[in-house]
DNA sequence: GCGCCGATTGGCT
DNA sequence: GCCAATCGGCGCC
């Protein structure tokens, strides 16, 4: 019918496996909003896996739910937003199975698409720092706790391919900010990426 | 009910 | 490099 075709969206098989290995092939996919009619894209070039009830760093540890975590509880390939600090909203994906809590948070991205609509959002920040930080490209993309709970398929955000060829090596390292099982290697970037959070 | 802490960020020393 | 902003959850009085 049309001659342009829409990229397909990650399946929920693709989600539906260890977190740390879902996280790792994140890096070079594709996150695309769209939200108030205003589309905006960039490339995960930083992810963090938390693995689930017995990650002591998981919102989800010990299996505790509250009214923030609860979709961390939910089925592979929907997202869990949450408020951090009381400011900013930080996006993860849901991985592995229902109820494991293991999620992928989406650390930061590449401006591709929509980048004037990023600038208005972020106020006057340099490019570079656009969407360097979950809580920074969640303000970049417009997504909120309306995101939270749902469905990766059928919601205003999602995930899918990029580019075949992906010559830059992933590179894994500790997880940053937190406290607990920290040096756990369960940070990917894309090697040699200038958008990411932090070197 | 009260105080402390956190998967962060931006401004100031 | 240090620290305040700001709010929900949790431990404790």
């Amino acid at each position: 019918m049309s001659a342009g075709r829409r990229a397909a969206t990650l399946p929920v098989r693709f989600f539906s496996r260890p977190a740390e290995i879902v996280a790792r092939e994140l890096i070079g996919t594709i996150m695309r909003s769209e939200v108030d009619g205003v589309v905006t894209a960039g490339r995960i070039v930083e992810t963090e896996a938390y693995l689930g009830e017995s990650d002591p760093a998981s919102h989800g540890y010990l299996g505790r739910r509250n009214t923030r975590n609860a979709a961390i509880f939910g089925p592979p390939a929907s997202w869990y937003v949450y408020l951090s600090y009381g400011m900013h909203w930080c996006a993860n994906l849901v991985a592995a199975r229902e109820g494991e809590a293991a999620a992928i948070l989406i650390r930061a991205l590449e401006p591709l698409e929509g980048i004037e609509a990023m600038r208005a959002r972020r106020g006057s920040v340099a490019d570079r720092h656009l969407c360097a930080g979950p809580g920074r490209l969640c303000q970049a993309l417009g997504i909120t706790r309306d995101l939270d709970g749902r469905m990766m398929d059928g919601s205003p955000v999602l995930v899918h391919a990029g580019p075949a060829a992906e010559p830059s090596p992933i590179r894994a390292g500790p997880r940053i900010g937190i406290t607990k099982a920290a040096d756990w290697p369960l940070r990917f970037v894309l090697a040699g990426s200038p958008w990411i959070s932090r070197p």
